[in-house]
Parts: C-alpha cells; structure tokens; sequence
DNA sequence: TATTCTAGTTGATTTGAATCAAAACATAAC
DNA sequence: GTTATGTTTTGATTCAAATCAACTAGAATA
C-alpha cells in the first residue's frame, strides 16, 4: 500500500539529481497553488498532506514516511494540489520532474518504476475511499493503524510499538471522523485489551483481533 | 477531474495499438484478481469500476465515460484491482501496457501525457476522499451531479439534462450512502426546484444553487 | 393480459457519530 | 517552578443517515 521506493532505489534517483531539503516539523515542503517543478523523495521524517476545503477545513490525503514519493497529484496541471507539512523534522530529496522524464526514456526499468509508484498511489486511494465509504469508525482505526503498523515494519522499526505523529484531529481528518470520535474510538481499543494507547504511543497486544475489527464490518451486525 | 484524453490522443493511442473490444450492458472489461496486460480507453459507452470486500459488498470506485482510460490501478501489481463493468454497451480499445511504454520512450509528448493522465486520477480520487470525508449526503449528490453534468458538457451533451446509467445503490455506493439516501436526496433537491427527477433522467434546473449547496458545508451549518 | 421481478420512493424508528461542554493532561513559554 | 496553550479524554445531548418496512412504478417474462 504505500508509495514505496526501497533504499537502493532512492539511491538511484539520488544519482540522478541529489538536491536535499530539509524541512522542519510544522513546515512547508509545498502549498496548494505553488507551481510544481519538482517530486520529492522522503529520506527521513513523517510528512502530512492535505486538501483545504472552500470554507477553510482541511482534509488530510495522507500520511507519508521514508522512502515514499510525493508531489505526483501537481503533474496534471503543474500546480500543487496540496499542502505537505513536516509532522517532525524531515529530509527530502528534490527530483526535477522533467529531468526524471528524460532520464526514463534512457532507462526503461526507472521510467516502469515510476508507473508502478503512480499506480499504487491510485490504489492506495481506491483503499481510502473503501474505508471511507463503508467502514464506521472502529473498523476505520484498526485499518489505519494496522495500514501505519505494516508500514513501520517494512521499515524495519517495530510492528507492535510506535508513536504517532500526527494528532487525533489529523488522525479524523484523514478518516473521516471528528477528534472526539477518534479518541473514543482508541479508548474503546484499549478498553478491550487489543492496543494499549498512552498519548501519541500506540502498542498493539493482540493483532489478530485488530485485524478482525477491521475485516468484518457486515459480518457481524 | 475526470481522466480524459481528447479525440485526437486517443486517434494517436489507436494507431499504436488498435484493437477494438466491445462489452455489452452488464459485462466485465475485466475482474478484479485478473492479469493485466493492457489498458483500455474507452471510445464510447458508460463503465464502472468497483472494488470487493471481504464480505461480498462492492464499492464502486468510479464512473466512467468516453475518453477515459481504464486500468491504472493495475500497473502496480500487474494483478486488476477492481472489476470494470458495462452499464451499457461500450466499446474500448485495448492498449498493451508494455507497448505503451516502449512507444513512450520515443514520444515525449506521449509519456507526458500519459503522466497527466495518472496524475489526473490521483487528483480525482482526492477529490472523492474529500467528498467521503467531509461532506453531507445532500452536498455528496450535487457534487456527484454536478461532476456528470460537467463531464457531459465537455464531450457535447447537455449540462442540464442526462440520463444516469447507473442505479441509485451505484450512485450511493460511489458516494458512501445508502440507496434510501440517495433517492431521499434526489427528492429534496427537487422539492427545491433545483433539478427535475424523472427516474434515471435527471434536468438541472438552477446550476448556480446546485453549485451552493455543495459549497457551503460548514458555512452554513 | 396477467405475473414476476427489479428499481425506486417514502415513512417510522434506531443508531452511530457529531456536537456541545467540561475537565485532565502535556508541552512550550516565561 | 509557574503560567499559558494546545491536545486529549470523557460525558450528555442532538442529529443525520442507516435500517426496517411498506408500497409504487416499470421492465421483463410467461
């Protein structure tokens, strides 16, 4: 599910144009607006990005780690769609996207690469709009953190143990619920013994039960 | 919004590959779980896709017309994600993927636009997450009319009168409500005088208030 | 023409999440 | 350490949409 390029990958496209930026946490890797010249490649650090409706509201696309690749909704009209804002201090790798095109008509394999990317972003999408669509609000969080749990692991940090970064009202945006409703949901967690939840630290107990809490919404009511 | 080449591009497209695949009313492009190997644009007709659950229930992902190109999601894996099914016959060209991308090489302009094309659905499906996250029943459906009645336009029809070619469970799956929903919606929108509904034909009465009630979430609330 | 069958509308009721409100923590600033 | 500010939890209440249910209109079939 997530927009992945692994290590030597990066590498690659580090070869190619090796422009680092640094933003930190609270900052601006791009607006909604700006014009777009450039993807960026994460090389640490945990980014948000989000859509602000007509009235002011946001709503949070997405939450994005090392190794993903973000900017790919600014190429259809060259403007950004989005905000990207640093949830701590991260590093970024600037890759010009014209130049990327003409280095992928050298290099076949980077040019099938950048498909797949692409494409598991609109399949990462399809999964959002499923969860946001048909899940209620426990289903939801065990599938994002379940979605967060998976990513950290393929990252080689711990499945089981992480922090969050965001906060409970980035969480909702994201998942389509209000702060309150989110907290309700993890202190409902919590209260079954299937995550121990202290603040912004989540540990998964039992993950079999989360997966399930996830997987049967219509099975069971 | 949506993911459209002109009739020119696809003119362009059918001369790389032009082999013509037509699907009555009720029939399958393609399975979710099959192996992809081409895309498909559309030349003339209505398709969906939609995703499973576990549980059986679909979501449908999107609607789709003349001019779209279909498959995307299935260049990450090489596996379909979703079925696409004929609301009515269609008729689509097939385009290998691998030959698409070989061609690209030597067509700048072709990759690119291809690129556009991508990037267009991701923004699309931000779109809809947004919809799904944020909005209310009544705003989901006017900005679901007001998407078809846009599209329409671009391609020679009407804006203000059209026939839906899907099902008031389609609409809803698409659009997160529940079939009672939708047509409830379709029924206040219209004791407001803001559209006609006459089974699937749909007359759009005041564009400028059906644009007003997808602004407004929050303003007025 | 009668007979299913599917799709759509509408009403009554329930329910899950939003909203409103207050208190408990945490974090950053002083 | 204290104060201020932002975040999170929890409770009470309201509300929008889901559910349950009945009925209507069309399309398809016999």
């Amino acid at each position: 599910m997530p927009v992945g390029l692994n290590e030597n990958e990066i590498h690659v496209l580090g070869e190619v144009v090796s422009h680092k930026r640094k933003i930190q946490r609270g900052g601006y890797l791009h607006r909604a607006g700006s014009k777009f010249q450039s993807l960026y490649a994460i090389r640490s650090g945990f980014l948000k990005t989000c859509i602000l409706e007509q009235d002011g509201r946001q709503q949070v696309t997405g939450f994005h780690m090392t190794g993903e690749l973000l900017g790919l909704d600014a190429i259809s009209t060259e403007i950004h769609t989005c905000d990207a804002v640093a949830l701590e201090d991260s590093e970024v790798c600037e890759i010009p996207f014209a130049k990327l095109e003409e280095i992928s008509r050298t290099i076949p394999s980077l040019m099938h690469h950048f498909h797949k990317i692409m494409s598991r972003e609109i399949v990462r999408d399809h999964g959002v709009m499923l969860l946001l669509g048909s899940m209620k609000a426990e289903e939801r969080l065990a599938s994002f953190l379940l979605n967060l749990s998976r990513r950290f692991l393929i990252r080689g940090y711990s499945e089981y143990n992480f922090n969050l970064r965001m906060t409970r009202e980035e969480i909702g945006s994201y998942l389509g619920l209000k702060l309150e409703t989110v907290s309700r949901a993890f202190s409902k967690l919590q209260d079954e013994n299937i995550i121990r939840v202290d603040n912004k630290h989540i540990q998964i107990n039992d993950m079999t039960r989360l997966r399930m809490k996830m997987g049967n919404s219509s099975c069971i009511t």
